[in-house]
RNA sequence: UGUCCGAUGGUGUAAUUGGCAACACAACUGAUUCUGGAUCAGUAGAGUCUAGGUUCGAGCCCUAGUCGGACAACCA
């Protein structure tokens, strides 16, 4: 029996109205209560964030609703479609924590299956062999707002389209010499029902069927069937798609499927302020160097987010925060940002790392002695444990922790104050050393002895602690600081003549040589840390400890640089 | 001069289906803290695109507009 507390407790969240529209199927008895949805990626390219909210919502609904979800490979395009993405594909699918049902499938399962069916429609009357010209045809299609014209092949015999079609499948006819086009309406308001094509001939090698076939469905005759077959019940896909629906309506009603149909709902696109999502732009990103590939911790690819430092957990966090409805959005990516940030807050081992530094030597500290000090790996996890910290007589602090003449507003150190050194002890400033040209190049400090830890024997407090490496013990490392690729909200708006490429940010990676805790060279690829004060750090895929490099998955929040204007 | 879809704080998403517009992010204030992080407490911000109508009562229903988006691959 069901605790009635923790039900109550539990906030009710509210349902979106795809959830409304299952559950009033449920309550009508529909599908004898079977749920079964399935995400269904053309293998032509890397999926993206985008795609990773179409996964949620799919494998979600079906989690909620005790169903399953199909993985199917929306393959009817054998020119653009590849194996290396059905890989990437399914590697992503699963790193974002989601187990299809069973094998997945390909649309290319059921071309025999589809084969028939067009010659059922052809055998109805309702298709029929179209030798117009790719230019003919769509100058007979009209446009929006001009009914087109019928084709002059509209209505040829069944007994001369079977065998026509019997032809284009043989590998008679050659590509572009004609279509198999469903008989709609060439005067329908909706140019989709105006005899739209259904097969093209196309001698290509197809990724999985090979050269049976030279010609090959098109998705609006593939996608609806490829449903039926599979017995999905909600086929979910994104807006552009819903002028589609009723093409889609028309085939499965036409065919004459039997049984339970499955039926299309749309939602909103995901758009995130300061990227680019489409599949077109991403490739030119990647085909011009922009980036380094389609995994640059830049792109908002999953591999890109999964390089960068992102977890499966933060990206489906994400997807159930933006919620799911039909108008258009544009999401702040500081949303994402904060999911990452709340997922890592809690997982992620802290470090100490200097990313510009600024000498400190310790004078009253002795030559040559080395210590180890206690540090917190987490204080969000008790589990997490401590780890031992070389201190010595010169270390490195960050040089934005220090100001010879500070603003009122700022807490660190500057001549004659104390702060302290996390973990080790409180240190007061006492020279600032220059060279000729006014530089600063080392602070002279003492510590408190008795301030060992970083703990105050006699309760006095300091306006600030900060991090610090030790200059004997630090190990380098390559950090590449990562921010947004674009500098402007919508990368789409850009100037007359020219294109979201101009609003690219000039300053989206900065390569520094970070000064880092020794302990930082265990770490292994993949492995996520908060290098305390600054942000969360990944070691990337290429991690060595002898070239060990890390990638900025996001900065801490900084109210100081808020405060100071720097942000 | 078409068809379809949409419109709620800065951004998203809700609103028991006709009953005092809520939640999250962002912002701001304060407390707290060995991370200017985290945490905690709090503040501000929309009267729901416009105009009519129905109703005791409309963000929800009706009518007419306005604005935005999608659709004219042998792409998906």
């Amino acid at each position: 029996m069901v605790d009635a507390n923790a039900a109550s407790e539990e906030k009710k969240k509210s349902l979106n109205f795809i959830e409304l529209m299952i559950e009033e199927d449920l309550k009508n008895g529909k599908n004898n209560g079977r749920v079964h949805t399935r995400f269904p990626p053309e293998p032509n390219g890397y999926l993206h964030i985008g795609h990773a909210k179409s996964i949620c919502l799919n494998f979600g609904l079906a989690e909620k609703y005790n169903g399953k979800t199909n993985l199917r490979f929306d393959d009817t395009n054998p020119s653009t479609e590849d194996t290396e993405y059905v890989d990437s594909i399914m590697e992503d699918v699963r790193w974002l924590g989601f187990q299809w049902d069973k094998e997945p499938y390909y649309a290319s399962d059921y071309f025999d299956t589809l084969h028939e069916y067009a010659i059922r429609l052809i055998e109805n009357g309702k298709a029929y062999v179209c030798h117009l010209t790719q230019e003919e045809a769509s100058a007979n299609r009209g446009t929006p707002n001009k009914p087109g014209i019928e084709s002059p092949y509209r209505y040829r015999s069944v007994e001369e389209n079977l065998e026509l079609f019997r032809k284009m499948r043989n590998g008679e006819l050659p590509e572009g010499t004609c279509t198999l086009r469903a008989k709609i309406d060439m005067a329908s308001p909706n140019m989709h029902l105006r005899d739209p094509a259904m097969y093209r001939i196309k001698f290509a090698h197809h990724h999985r069927t090979g050269d049976k076939w030279c010609i090959y469905p098109m998705y609006d005759f593939a996608h609806g069937q490829s449903d039926y077959v599979e017995g999905i019940t909600h086929s979910i896909c994104t807006l552009e798609f819903e002028v589609h629906r009723p093409l889609y309506d028309w085939f499965v009603e036409n065919i004459g499927l039997t049984g339970d149909r499955p039926y299309q709902t749309e939602f909103a696109r995901l758009n995130l302020s300061y990227t680019v999502m489409s599949k077109r732009k991403l490739l030119q990103l990647v085909n011009e160097k922009i980036v380094t590939g389609w995994d640059d911790p830049r792109m908002p690819t999953i591999c890109g987010y999964r390089r960068r430092g992102y977890t499966p957990e933060s990206i489906r966090m994400f997807a159930d925060k933006i919620g799911v409805a039909k108008r258009e959005n544009l999401i702040d990516v500081s949303l994402l940002e904060h999911c990452i940030r709340e997922d890592l807050n809690k997982k992620a081992n802290r470090a100490l790392a200097v990313l510009n530094p600024l000498k400190m030597v310790i004078t009253n500290y002795p030559e040559g002695q080395t210590e180890e000090l206690e540090a917190i790996n987490n204080p969000e996890d008790e589990n997490a444990g401590t780890r031992m910290v070389p201190f010595s007589r010169e270390v490195y602090i960050e040089r934005d922790d220090f100001m010879e003449d500070p603003p009122k507003k700022f807490f660190r150190l500057a001549p004659g104050r104390e702060v302290r050194l996390r973990y080790a002890y409180f240190i007061k400033c006492n020279d600032v050393i220059k060279d000729n040209d006014g530089n600063i190049v080392a602070l002279h400090c003492t510590y408190d002895p008795e301030s060992k830890g970083g703990k105050s024997p006699d309760g006095r407090s300091v306006k600030a602690t900060i991090h610090w490496v030790s200059a004997e013990h630090a190990v380098k490392a390559e950090v590449r600081l990562y921010d947004r690729l674009f500098v402007s909200p919508n990368p789409d708006d850009a100037e007359e003549g020219k294109d979201f490429k101009s609003n690219l940010n000039p300053d989206s990676l900065k390569l520094v040589t970070g000064l880092l805790e020794p302990s930082l060279l265990k770490a292994t690829p993949g492995e996520k840390y908060q290098f305390e004060r600054i942000g969360y750090f990944c070691a990337d895929k290429d991690f060595t400890p002898e070239k060990p490099v890390f990638n900025r998955t996001v900065s801490l929040k900084d109210t100081w640089a808020k405060v100071s204007g720097q942000m």
